[in-house]
DNA sequence: AAGCTTAGTTGTAATCGTCAACGAAGTTAA
DNA sequence: TTAACTTCGTTGACGATTACAACTAAGCTT
């Protein structure tokens, strides 16, 4: 309007380079161990916050091709995961949650089977560990607004395990029905009855059955199932 | 990594000012006028796409205190309009998607009664015009990546509707059961039973009544509600 | 005052969810 | 070999919820 858009080329005004805030994607990565939901976090090797645990983040670069282009980039940097889930959570920006200047991330929420994690965390990254989730929050005080978008992302998967497969993206690529009515009911911090369970699984019909079995322990193999090629997450027609 | 991250003060690294991408926020704003959904586009006076029709938007400010602040400040000044609802819905960012370079945007949804509208649209803005909504677009052929963000903005106020009191947002203060109900057909493009969609709205438990009548035509008069102050949207236990 | 129209309520049949029992299919142990 | 045990997967009964439709209420019009 005033001074403030300084440049006007051909192509039309701009901010000024020195007004443009400073924009990131940050990742919060869930994964289900030994049943309970843990979030991958990094601990930051420079200022600010340096010593500080964080979500895996940074800065878009010119050559990223989108927003989630540099959500995975990211994600692979800092923490050599390539997820097969994710998701944009939301956006967070406000002049002081960065000591450096005016600052946007986009957020986004990746979710990955266990069975998935090949060692090889922090290729250059610093320490990256696997913290449980306890409510809705994790043990250490994460830098920035870390710990509210860490709890976007929780309550954004609980509320969608009430109406999708999503908890399909927390297994391995072939599983049980009891083994997903488990996930189910962790996440949900409840019981579900079998029979209504397994009708909404069929209902969907995303899921396929693999020949072959499991057994956990010394009784009846259950069948082992897999999504259906294609297939990305479903909702349901009432909650689970 | 390399040279991309130039400047390294005691607060950190962070990218080169022409390295940082354009940061926008750009508002869907929709409104029922004539039982038929409409959005507010501006005719844009300034390249790039200058004549274009466009969502309301603009850069990111340094005196903006939040991304939804910056929302706010960017419809008044565009369209005089203070809205009453406001929801943020996503953001998209790649390198072509603004030809002055590698660009975001926050998109917003927003929704107001046509009554709020006092007629002082494009009080410093070019030409400003309510549009019907056509299945999930508008007519003209919006600039940038617009017409993908309207859409998302469309298809995610008729997925709310299925589950949320958000239409009472298109309605002035004050309306019957008939006027919520007609809202929720007319978005949802089939008719509701009467006497389910009063239990549903009567569980929430979000409205009262209000002394005082309504009469459209020569017939009994229906009974005036309000929302209860302090309630913002309420979500349903099961679809409407 | 009879008739018309829409508001709001009530009743009933069909559907759905909950709860529990049952048969199935494997292992383990006598 | 077979009886006992455990979990898988299905079935059935009962109560709750929903869908559909009829009914009464309350205004205006003629």
């Amino acid at each position: 309007m005033t001074s403030r858009q300084q440049k006007s080329s051909a192509a039309g005004p701009v901010p000024a380079p020195t007004e443009r805030p400073l924009l990131t994607v940050d990742v919060a990565i869930l994964t289900l161990r030994e049943d309970a939901l843990h979030a991958l976090l990094v601990r930051r090797a420079e200022p600010p916050h340096t010593g500080r645990w964080a979500l895996p983040g940074g800065f878009i670069r010119s050559e990223d091709i989108s927003l989630e282009g540099a959500a995975r980039r990211v994600l692979l940097d800092k923490t050599g995961i390539e997820t097969p889930y994710l998701e944009q959570l939301e956006s967070y920006g406000d002049p002081k949650r960065d000591p450096r200047g005016w600052s946007a991330t986009v957020a986004y929420v990746a979710l990955i089977a266990s069975d998935r994690l090949e060692p090889r965390h922090g290729r250059n990254a610093d320490a990256a560990a696997w913290w449980p989730v306890v409510g809705a929050s994790v043990a250490p005080n994460l830098a920035f607004d870390h710990a509210r978008i860490l709890a976007g992302a929780i309550t954004r998967v609980r509320a969608k395990v009430e109406y999708t497969t999503l908890p399909v993206h927390l297994l391995p690529a072939k599983f049980t029905l009891p083994d997903l009515q488990g996930v189910y009911e962790q996440l949900l911090g409840r019981k579900l009855d079998k029979s209504a369970f397994r009708k909404r699984i069929a209902e969907v019909d995303f899921l396929e059955p693999v020949e072959g079995e499991r057994r956990p322990a010394s009784n009846r193999p259950a069948q082992l199932w897999r999504v259906k090629p294609g297939h990305r997450t479903v909702f349901f027609d009432r909650t689970i």
